[in-house]
DNA sequence: CTGAATCATGCACAATCATGCACAAACGCG
DNA sequence: CGCGTTTGTGCATGATTGTGCATGATTCAG
């Protein structure tokens, strides 16, 4: 997935160190001298400095970012935290250097940018400011920024604005988030506006990709976004019904499980 | 891989480390040594020279491209801390209700973002995708989001669309960043893509407001912004030469000090 | 309380670096 | 052509920086 480059500078090191902190949340010592092949205490040396410039805060065993305090962890299974990284490392896996991308908002889409590799010569276009802002501290991106009128509930700009502005890109990816999915009917949203923006992404996009938590199979939404046979891959839990797996299959969707650890 | 031919002229070679530093992120002076069958003293006395010339930054094993030494932005905005907030509060006292605000980026905007009362009924338009996500959280505000390519030095959206979006809106009020500001010339930036947004922005405000701290007055950069009679305000910290604050004051732009504590 | 994991510290060694110097090729100019 | 100058290069030197290991100290879980 994410580069680890056996023979990284120093400083090179430091910065994939700040970079996983701020998209993971956190980084654990023995992790990252595996990961970089170098000794711990290396490691150990590189957290002690960023911790004493104050870019990362000290933990036995790894450390954290600083600002952000570490929710609790009940709020954190709430949130489905450690679901979404696996779903978003999957997701991202699905992209190929050069390609042009248009992500929508969302917590799930936010970790997707997250895991994006670096290097890729991506081009992002997306609605939500946040995406923006997380791709701006990293390298190698060219990112598009959709304009008009900010939904704060979803954290992203929708109105006619936007989606007039969407239709005047041409992506070969999109990842549109989804309030709930149902086989026969497809994909669906809460909100009228989102919606309406969601079809605009897709409409401009060469192929389709959805990711899901499992409680999105069998939720209802007012607003449909698109049919299955507009969506050409599915990211899923590795937990969901073999029938549906294979139902999807079916119908030429291919379908990818996110993995049980990672 | 890439043409490395053993007799290349010291130019040549430096522009080829440029090109790789651009491509790859990233270059190592023992790598670099082998490409062209030259000692790594003569890489290293290249490394140091684009370094100097602000085309690359040297690091302990090679080099690394401009830019991205700077911090995440999210930790950029750690630095001066105090004395922007201080401007950023003065800034906001000049605000009425229900006025639409232009908002350029930078470190010193978002400070204004947050210090802008709530329940006032404000319009934000922004190019930086900072501040929308800043004013997300809050209520009350109207945001919107100015579209383009996003501009990673600046953190927010640059080039043609974004200037011709700004057109289409009529601001009362605008915050556009600025790098160096004098007496006689008006304001300036370092950037000219980033200057043009900015005359943009002025244009189609009614008045402007420009925030400075004091190392702005004596700083130069290549691109100009606004003459002094563009200024309506100017908010500086309370330690500016007094015959500075007469002077500006002469061509008749209001000049706010910031509180000396909070 | 105990054992295992993690940690800070000091130290030795290796890699990388800046600097000065000598030499060679290219260059300008009489 | 001849000769001083400039420029680029490699090498030697000593300084700086990064690294791994050993040693106790500290922290954590049970």
């Amino acid at each position: 997935m994410s580069a680890a480059p056996s023979d990284a500078l120093p400083e090179e090191r430091q910065r994939e160190i700040l970079r996983r902190l701020s998209s993971q949340g956190r980084v654990v010592a023995a992790e990252l001298a595996i990961n970089f092949a170098i000794s711990e205490d290396s490691i150990r040396r590189d957290l002690r400095e960023l911790a004493a410039r104050g870019l990362c805060r000290r933990v036995y065993g790894g450390a954290l970012p600083v600002g952000q305090e570490q929710l609790p962890v009940s709020l954190r299974r709430a949130l489905q935290v450690e679901t979404k990284l696996r779903l978003a490392s999957k997701a991202a896996s699905l992209v190929r250097s050069g390609q042009t991308l248009l992500i929508d908002a969302g917590s799930t889409n936010s970790a997707i940018a997250d895991a994006l590799p670096d290097r890729m010569n991506l081009t992002i276009v997306t609605t939500a400011p946040d995406i923006a802002q997380r791709l701006m501290d990293r390298q190698g991106f060219e990112i598009l920024m959709i304009g008009g009128r900010i939904d704060k509930r979803a954290g992203a700009t929708v109105g006619a604005q936007t989606a007039l502005e969407i239709r005047r890109v041409r992506a070969d990816l999109c990842f549109p988030g989804a309030c709930a999915i149902d086989l026969d009917t497809g994909v669906w949203d809460v909100d009228s506006e989102e919606a309406l923006i969601k079809r605009a992404m897709i409409e401009s996009s060469g192929e389709t990709a959805v990711v899901v938590t499992t409680d999105k199979f069998g939720a209802i939404a007012a607003h449909h976004i698109a049919t299955v046979d507009q969506i050409d891959h599915l990211i899923a839990e590795h937990d969901i019904d073999a029938t549906i797996h294979a139902a999807f299959e079916a119908k030429s969707v291919s379908v990818y499980l996110a993995d049980k650890d990672r």
